[in-house]
DNA sequence: GTAGGGTTAG
């Protein structure tokens, strides 16, 4: 509301009293000013610092403030607190706490605390009015929840909270768990939600979600057991089947996603978009396209979301033809792609070697469709040159054609092609990028080393490892997992902590003496020390996958895909070897690895960049 | 009597 027009605005009744008190004789001598105060007041909208010290000025003359009721005050603090900076707001509001006759009511105070936008003042003026003998209702704790408060403001609300009685309102306590969760703090958030009395579907998916978003992606999928135990009060809905099935897709764990899956299905979730879509995603990322084929298949109402899930899962996937075919289909079913879209599109065209395809896809994306592109979308058409061998054109594209600035991803996407086509001097420019960017990490130094030991040179590789040691930059020691009855195993390079260690290691030498009848070669460019060529051999030998490939040789049934998941990228050697694995033990192997999935049938995989 | 607050698909 213009402040010229607030002349006309009625004063509120505390202040048109009809007695002659001083309130009314300083009324009546200002009283189209007074007006405008009032109205000011009244709205509670925040109005420029200056006029609120003109205003505060003119109430003190005229007496309206000294001699107003509590309500008056209160509206006039409550403005204070909307239009000054929180830490003078609170200078005010502490001078009027010391005036004898004020204490405003809990009402009025949460109106103040509202208007105070520092949480931390607001605690500070909640303590004072505490000190004045008012207490605070669930409504003040509510407005304290500020969504990003601090963790000793959550702490310090939690006290609050179960003293004052309130842990039984819902509500109010899953906000505060909500406050742990976005601090990272899960035991904070488990604490709370163990005092609570009654805990609704809401609040187990808080902490789920909790859980699922600190690394704790096990805790959470261990919270669907507890919540259909029969000491819970609630069963698991719709958001808790997206949440557990979101938990599988990260951790791979096809069993179990399977299993909420089935939950879902028997409690009539089973036809809606959003846990249909999370269930693509899971089978997707677990590596069963088939399943999520028929899964999308069977979903009639597709969204942008079904669409894109499935698009993107089949490019991670290596099925970069299929993505485009299913984009196609869906751009005749009239859903309109969004940048999202075009992300799985170009990737599926990068990571298939569909160089032609993904400057088409790219170009229909800003010309037919209006998209503008992002650093994700300029990542796939680097990746896209890096692949195809136009490596210069590639960094001439970064530095002069991209209309973002590049990211750290992105010359990590030209290293990666440097290593694959060993352009040892880009990669020694990419890599200066990075350390200007201040984003280098131990990968990006491996792929460098990978790049000068692809071409041999060795002394370079042994500068490198030198430099590693002195910045003292870690490389992450490569691990395999494979789920195996739920539990998942874990190896590194030479494991000797595997109970059935023995088994593996005369599995492993079972394999190696099949596949070298069969011609198997080891690839010692994959091993990044100068050592002699059969020093190298041996370094190989017992590669995280290898060993996990000899374990779930033992424990998978034959009719199974073996699945496997990697830490780091997959070797060239290991690459390799699981090629010439499935063809002569016949058998699908499935790893998962950083960047996308490997399909091995039959002596072939499903990705085109290892060579 | 008024006022406030929770989870969810690519």
């Amino acid at each position: 509301m213009p402040i010229s027009c607030l002349a006309l605005a009625p004063v509120p009744r505390a202040m048109a009293s009809s007695s002659s008190s001083p309130l009314t004789r300083a009324h009546r001598a200002s009283t189209s000013t007074s007006s405008v105060a009032a109205a000011l007041l009244a709205s509670a909208s925040p109005i420029p610092p200056r006029r609120f010290i003109q205003l505060h000025a003119h109430l003190l003359r005229t007496g309206l403030l000294i001699f107003s009721p509590v309500t008056t005050t209160s509206a006039f603090l409550s403005l204070a607190a909307v239009s000054l900076p929180s830490h003078r707001a609170l200078a005010v509001l502490d001078h009027h706490l010391t005036t004898p006759h004020y204490l405003p009511s809990t009402f009025q105070c949460n109106s103040i605390l509202r208007a105070l936008s520092d949480p931390s003042d607001a605690l500070r003026f909640l303590c004072r009015v505490r000190a004045l003998g008012r207490r605070g209702n669930a409504f003040t704790l509510a407005i304290l929840l500020k969504p990003r408060c601090s963790l000793a403001h959550a702490r310090q609300l939690h006290a609050n909270v179960v003293a004052e009685g309130h842990l039984r309102d819902a509500l109010l306590a899953t906000s505060l768990m909500r406050c742990y969760a976005n601090r990272g703090d899960g035991d904070g958030a488990r604490k709370l939600f163990d005092e609570m009395p009654v805990r609704d579907a809401v609040a187990w998916n808080v902490l789920i979600t909790c859980y699922a978003r600190n690394r704790r992606t096990k805790d959470a999928l261990k919270l669907f057991e507890e919540m259909r135990g029969k000491d819970s009060e609630s069963e698991p809905d719709d958001v808790t089947c997206i949440l557990l099935l979101q938990a599988c897709s990260s951790l791979g764990a096809l069993d179990f996603g399977e299993q909420v899956w089935a939950y879902a299905e028997e409690h009539g979730y089973g036809g809606e978009l959003k846990v249909r879509n999370s269930l693509i995603t899971m089978y997707l990322r677990c590596g069963c396209v088939d399943k999520a084929y028929r899964v999308f298949s069977g979903t009639p109402q597709k969204s942008v979301v079904t669409w894109t899930a499935m698009i993107s899962g089949l490019a991670a996937n290596g099925f970069g033809n299929d993505a485009i075919s299913v984009f196609e289909e869906m751009i005749r079913s009239d859903v309109a792609p969004d940048e999202q879209t075009f992300t799985g599109v170009l990737s599926a065209c990068s990571h298939s070697g569909l160089v032609d395809e993904g400057f088409r896809f790219f170009d229909m994306m800003r010309c037919e469709y209006g998209l503008k592109p992002n650093v994700r979308h300029y990542g796939c058409i680097v990746d896209l040159m890096g692949r195809a061998g136009l490596l210069d054109e590639a960094y001439e594209f970064v530095t002069n054609e991209m209309k973002v600035a590049p990211d750290a991803t992105i010359w990590r996407t030209l290293l990666g092609a440097c290593r694959i086509h060993g352009h040892v001097d880009l990669g020694e420019r990419v890599i200066g990028n990075l350390i200007e960017l201040k984003a280098q990490q131990a990968g990006d130094y491996v792929l460098l080393l990978n790049t000068y030991a692809a071409v041999g040179e060795w002394s370079k590789v042994s500068e490198i490892r030198k430099l590693m040691q002195e910045e003292g930059i870690q490389t992450t020691p490569g691990c395999t997992t494979v789920e195996h009855n739920g539990t998942v195993h874990e190896f590194i390079a030479d494991d000797d902590a595997h109970p059935r260690k023995v088994e593996i290691y005369e599995n492993l030498s079972e394999i190696y003496k099949q596949l070298r009848i069969a011609g198997y070669v080891p690839n010692v460019s994959s091993e990044l020390h100068d050592l002699d060529s059969e020093g190298k051999e041996s370094a190989l030998t017992y590669h995280s996958e290898k060993l996990a490939i000899a374990f779930a040789l033992l424990v998978t049934p034959q009719h199974r895909p073996i699945r496997l998941a990697k830490n780091l990228r997959v070797c060239v050697d290991c690459h390799n070897f699981t090629k010439m694995f499935s063809a002569i033990y016949r058998r699908i192997v499935i790893v998962r690895d950083r960047t996308r999935f490997h399909h091995f049938q039959g002596g072939k995989c499903s990705c085109n960049d290892y060579w």
